[in-house]
Parts: structure tokens; sequence; C-alpha cells
DNA sequence: CTGTTAGCGCTTTCAA
DNA sequence: TTGAAAGCGCTAACAG
């Protein structure tokens, strides 16, 4: 019943040509008279030809599918950088098959591995929280594959390219704002430890309060450790109720956290940015719909998407990949002052 | 330099047996010696054994990958379906591939046509505002390729199974709930016009004023037509700034609409629920973020996902796909009360 | 400019 | 229980 699809052969046979003349015509190759291309062409849109794929992939070894894994989708970050990867690699004829890791290393390197199975030509790839080892990204490029990696990266991996900020200098910067605000209390909330990007954003938090010799209150400081939503809100409110300093000001690593900080503070009954100011990280659109709007550190997501997916289609194009040497890319980010602070 | 894949050969070779075999083998059929199995089951570890995806896919004629067509990325709605369908995919051995249509239902063929090439085993889609004609879903499903489709479904088509709920009734008892609680003046802020889920819950909305007897003051609605996120913001703002009626409550037809009126309505000095009610729709996390938090319409967006996956991967089981009984599916929707009203 | 032919790596009859 | 061989539909080298 199933009406068989429609392939070179039938149009060969249909227009007494070869297969490979048909296959010519229909790549346009100037190889073939022109006369020729017009007739298969006609005679492959009237029999309704549709190219099959998977045996294109399987004859040439490419398949124009690029992996992305990502720890998660329900975060806005990932999305983001998705729709940049998606821009990008549409524009040079390239899909994306996006894979959440779901934050776990062991899902992470299974995405690999099924990966690695030839669907796709590239993996584009920001680590868990919880990938400490990158042998399993190393056996990826020594077979040839190529990598780009972004966000997170705990390690440089050679003949990886890598898409990153500079996390520690944005809040740096973020805080020294406060600090120059005149805040002399200022709190800060990050995620969870074994993550690269809040190491580093800690850090640089650290080295502006230390900068400017501004005592640090152990107490104002909180590492999330939630993975999920729901978890956060609750670690968050539980954290305000149970600190004795008040803050003045509160640097937070992600725009969620600043905006499940202010909610928190607005519900005790504080003002702000009266009585606290609060900077989120990220910048990822939801922060301009709070009252007050929040504060934030803009890191330009979609852009991190579109570059990652220019070096890795980049790599395709090298002709060794072996002798491929690492880019890494560091994108600017910048300080959006709203009312928050 | 670039190491050669290994292959079923490579193995056979090395034993001394068949690719059948090892084929078989390796795919655990009890037609093989157990000792056989074990032999080359080791042997494919030992020499880093990766089966090509395309070979297969090629030759069995199956990809084991859900294609899925979404209006946009940007809409957390569409990431939690997208995240349900991924969940019970995976489960069940399935991939699944994402295109966005963004909004155009040029896009929207396109990505059709892509996933026609053969791909993907099925596919899995949510049409644009744009979508009138069904015609080139139609084409698909008749060349045999599973199909299902969910929200926003102007036309029933048949062959193809349908997730839905049911928005006019959900929107129904929103407005009967404001209604209930004394409210007079109730306004209205829907999405594009052109979108089946919008026109259905303006319904309900109509619905529910004329059963009670209210009077509806047209100067209180409000179609929205911007399909990004900034401009909604704008719209909504001016909306407010030219309405010469104060309303007591608005019912909006997403989160982001829900939102965004509670931030205007806040700046514009209202108190809410105390002056305006407000209610969302959709309940995707962030209505519990914002102060005051927003009650809304609760739709099992995850869910969706789930059973969207779940009827895709019950036709791929069918045996004559030709023979295939429509399925439509309702889910439940319930209101979530918060503060804003 | 066109055709012939040999794969791409795997699955699957059919025969042994 | 195993093997030989014919595809899956297309590309690409080579020959003409």
């Amino acid at each position: 019943m199933k009406k068989r699809r429609i392939k070179l052969e039938d149009i060969a046979r249909k227009l007494n040509i070869s297969i490979a003349t048909v296959s010519r015509a229909l790549d346009k190759n100037p190889r073939v008279k022109l006369s020729t291309q017009k007739k298969v062409l006609e005679t492959a849109e009237l029999m309704g030809y549709m190219p099959n794929q998977i045996a294109k992939s399987l004859s040439s070894g490419k398949t124009n599918i690029i992996g992305v894994i990502i720890p998660r989708y329900d975060e806005p970050f990932f999305i983001e950088v998705c729709r940049g990867i998606d821009h990008y690699a549409r524009e040079h004829n390239y899909k994306i098959l996006i894979s959440s890791s779901r934050n776990s290393f062991e899902f992470e390197r299974e995405n690999l591995m099924s990966f690695e199975k030839g669907l796709v030509d590239g993996i584009i790839l920001s680590p868990t929280h919880e990938t400490e080892t990158f042998t399993h990204i190393r056996s990826i490029i020594k077979k040839g594959i190529p990598v780009v990696l972004f966000d997170n990266i705990k390690e440089e991996v050679s003949g990886a390219d890598h898409v990153l900020i500079e996390d520690d200098k944005a809040s740096f910067s973020a805080v020294e704002f406060l600090i120059k605000k005149g805040r002399k209390k200022i709190g800060f909330i990050g995620g969870i430890k074994e993550k690269k990007v809040f190491q580093d954003r800690f850090k640089g938090y650290l080295d502006a309060m230390r900068a400017y010799d501004i005592p640090i209150h152990e107490e104002l400081i909180l590492h999330c450790s939630s993975l999920e939503r729901q978890f956060e809100d609750n670690e968050i409110q539980h954290f305000f109720n149970t600190i004795n300093t008040t803050p003045d000001a509160i640097f937070t690593c992600t725009d969620n956290y600043g905006l499940l900080t202010m909610k928190t503070l607005l519900k005790m009954g504080y003002k702000i940015p009266e009585d606290i100011s609060v900077i989120g990280f990220g910048d990822l659109g939801l922060g301009n719909i709070f009252v007050p709007s929040l504060t934030c550190v803009s890191q330009p997501n979609f852009e991190m998407g579109e570059k990652a997916a220019e070096l890795l289609i980049a790599q395709f194009n090298e002709s060794n990949e072996f002798n491929h040497v690492k880019k890494v890319i560091k994108l600017k980010t910048n300080l959006v002052e709203r009312d928050s602070t």
C-alpha cells in the first residue's frame, strides 16, 4: 500500500539516462548539459522526488548535522545559545540535534557516544558540573570529530575550540559597581560549587571585595546547591531567613538567583534598591519584567552560540583535523544598570 | 592520518567469521552460538567498535529520530513540551531533532520538507499562526510518515494524532473565577488573532462574561500582535496608557502577558490584587517568582510533550500506517490561585 | 558531457 | 549455527 519513494533510478529510467547524470543534474553540477539538467529537474519535480538524506550521508560521509549537548533544557541561557547555534548553522546548511545531559556526567558521556555513531559531523558541548575528567571528549576528538566547548570549561581540551566569557572579571566589575555606590555589606549568592563559572564568579566577588578593602561577611555568602528551579527558591528563602547580618547589597550569579533574591527580600519587607541592592547575571530577558527591574551582568548568550557554530563549521572546512590549532574566543560582558541598584 | 573507524568487517576478519555473524552477535540475536557472541562482543569492545548509525538507518529504514517543529525556541511553553517529548522518546530509544519554524509558514514547510528527506521516522509539530492550509502536512502523511500535532490546531488533519487542551473551557473557568470574586470590569489580553489558541481563549472569556451578564468593555480588550518579547512589553504598556476605563481585573492569555500586565500596572501605581486582579495562562514557573505571584491557568506542558511522543511512537508500531485511526487527546487544565487575584 | 562501476557499513534473506 | 550475497539510495572516481 505504501507508495515506494521515488529514487534516482526512477528518474533515470524514465529519461533513459544514467543515475549518475541524474545525481549530477540535481546537484546543478556544471558538467551536465543544461538541457539535460532542466529535463531532470522537471521530471524530479513532477515525480515528487525527495532525496534520501540518509543514503546521501552514508555515501558522502557528511550528515550536515551538528550535535549539541547542554546540561539542561529549562535554562534560558542554554536555549539562547542553542538559538545562536541554530541561527548560524542554518545559514550554512546545517541542522542541530540537541541533547540534554541532565546535569549528569554519565548522560553527557552517553550522549557523546551516541553522537559518535556517525550521526553528526561535529559537536558543541557545555560540560556539566559533574564533569571532572575530559577523556570522553578527547577520545571523540581523537576520532577526528570536531568539537567546540562553551561555558563552564574546567579544563582546556587541546584540539577543541572554546567559547567563553571572563566570568571573574565580569563579576569583579559588578561588585565594584556596588562598592562605588557606597555599599559595604555585600552578600554573594552563587551556584553549585563544582561549576567552574560559579567558582570564577565567586573569585571575582572576592577579588573586588579585597581590592577595595571591604570586609567579607562569611554569613552573607551562599553557594546554592540545587539543580532544579523549585529548590533554588527554597534555598534562597531559607538563607535570608537565617542570616543575622542584614546586607546592603547582594551580588548573585544568575538572573534567576537575582529574581528569587528580590522576591524574598521584598516579601520580608525590604525596599529594593533603597535597603538592599541586587545584581543578577545573564541578562536573559526576565530582569526587565520584574518590579523593580534587575540590574545585571549581560553576557552575549545568542552570540556565544553563533560563535560556537562558526568555529565548528570552520573546523569542518580545515583540511586536516589533526593539525587543528585550538581557538579560544572570549566574549565581552557588560553591566546593565536597572532599578535594583 | 585519520584513524579509519572500525567496522563489522574488521571484527569479522579478526575472528575469521562472517560479517553477518558479527552483526547478529552484536544484536544479541539468539541464533548465534553464545560462545561466538561473547567473542564478538569482547573483540568489538577491545577494538573500540562503534556502529555507524547512518549505515544502520539506510539498511534498516529506521533512524530512531523524531522530528519536532515548534514556532519558536524562546517560549518556555514549547521548551517544556520538548522536554516532555524528549523524556518519553529517550525511554524508547528515540532522539529528537528540534526545528523552529520562526513563526513562519514558509519555514514550517521547509522544515517539514527537510524532515521528509528520510532523516526522521515521524514528526511532532505545532503549527504557526500563519498556517492556514494543511496540505503540506497531509502530503507528509500520505507518504506514510507518522505525524502528531499539538497546540494551536486550526484544522483537524485526518491521519494525524492531536494533543490539545480545551482552551475555551480553561479560560471560561478563569474568567468565571474572577466574576465570582466580584470583579465587574474584566479586561482581556490575548495574542495574535490568527492563532487558534488565542481565538479559543477569547471565546472562553466572552462566554463567561455573557453567561454572567457582565458588560464587556471593548476598550479593555487587547489582542497583542507582537511576535517578539520586547514588543509585547511596549504593546501592553501602550494599552494601559491609553485606556480611559479602569478595569478591576485582567485575564491574560499567557504567563508573559500576565507578568507584563502586572509590571505595567504596578508601575502606574495600582495595587495588585486590591485594585486590579491579574490572571495568566500557562504556569511556566515564572508566575511564582514575581511579587505578587501570578494566579494562572495551569496547563500540563511537559505532559503534552510526553503524550505527543507516546502517540507518535505508538504509530510507529502500527502495522499499516494508512489505516491509522486518528487519536485526539485532550489534557486537563486547572486554575492555580496565587497572590494576584 | 555522460555512463560504468565500485563503494559507504550495515541488515537480511536464502542457502548451507 | 553460520556464511554468501544482495541490497538500502546515493556519490564519486574513472573512463570514454
